[in-house]
DNA sequence: CTAAAGCCTACTAATTTTATAGAATTAATT
DNA sequence: AATTAATTCTATAAAATTAGTAGGCTTTAG
C-alpha cells in the first residue's frame, strides 16, 4: 500500500497538473482541493522540489508549479521518491539494492528469482501509470 | 516492500515444500535453516495454520507440514495474509475495501482507476508465483 | 516596510513492526 | 504415572516508521 504521503503527493500532482500552463498554485489552495493537511503538503512540496518534479516561486504570489510534463512522471518515479523500493524484497531492487540481513547465500535464494520477476512486472505496470493518464482517466 | 514477517512465513513455506511426503518439521529445524528467529517463527507458523495453508501435530514429535500443494500457494496468498492489501490503495483494493478518510467524492477520484489497472496487474503477477515455482528456480 | 508566500529544522504522538517471555496444553515414550 | 518434547496462547517490550504539528527564517511583490 502508498503511505499517505506518497498519496497526497500524487493528488497534489495531479492538481498541478489541472492547472493553465504557467499558473502557479499555492500550498493553501492545494492543501483544500486535495484535502490534505497543509503543513504536511508544505514537506511532501519540497520533496518534489528536490526529486525535480515540481518548480517553485518564492515570496508574495509564489507557489508551486510541473516541472516535467504530466506524460514524463510516472507511479514509479513517484513510489521511489516517497516510499521507496518497488521490489518486494531489497535484494530484488534496482534502485534500493541491499543484502537481506538474514540470507546466508543470496544466489541460492530461491525467493529472489521470483520476486524480480514480480519487480519488473509491477514495474513496468507502474511507470505505465502517468500523471496524464490519471487525468485523463 | 515485504514485512519480515511475510518474507519468514515465505522461507518457512518453503523449507516445508521440500521436505518429503508426509514429514512432519519441528519449529526449531525451520528457524535454523531459514535463520529465523525461532520465537517469532512460532507465531508465523500459528498464523499459516489458522490461514490454512499449513497443518500441525502437537505433543512430542510433532511439528508442521504443508496442507496444500506448493503449487495452490501463491504469493498473493501469503502477501494478503500478512501484509493486507496487494492494492496500492484501500479503496482500489478487493480484499481489503475501505474509504480513503481524505477522498471527497470516490467517484470522481482520478487516482481510483489507475490504481485498480495497478492492482490487476500485480494481482496477475503474484498469483503465477506459487511455492513450487520458486522452490523449482 | 509589510504582507504573503515558500524554506527549514525540530519535535511529538500514534501506530506498526519485530520480536521476547513464560505458562498452558498436547501427545509419545518410558 | 511421570517425563519429555513439541505446539498453543497471551502478554509485554523495544525499535522503527508514519503522520502530522510548531515555529521561525527567508524571499519577493507591492
Amino acid at each position: 500500500m502508498l503511505s499517505q504521503k506518497t498519496k497526497y503527493a500524487l493528488k497534489a500532482l495531479l492538481y498541478l497538473a489541472q492547472q493553465d500552463a504557467n499558473h502557479i498554485s499555492k500550498t493553501t489552495d492545494i492543501a483544500e482541493e486535495a484535502n490534505i493537511p497543509k503543513k504536511f503538503l508544505e514537506q511532501i512540496l519540497l520533496d518534489l522540489k528536490r526529486g525535480h518534479l515540481v518548480g517553485s516561486k518564492q515570496g508574495k504570489f509564489g507557489g508551486y508549479y510541473l516541472l516535467k510534463s504530466g506524460n514524463d512522471i510516472t507511479l514509479a518515479d513517484i513510489h521511489r521518491l516517497f516510499d521507496g523500493a518497488i521490489a518486494l524484497l531489497p535484494c530484488a531492487s534496482l534502485n534500493f539494492y541491499e543484502r537481506c540481513s538474514d540470507c546466508k547465500d543470496e544466489d541460492e535464494c530461491l525467493l529472489r528469482h521470483g520476486l524480480t520477476a514480480i519487480r519488473d512486472e509491477t514495474l513496468k505496470a507502474m511507470q505505465g501509470i502517468t500523471i496524464a493518464s490519471l487525468v485523463k482517466k
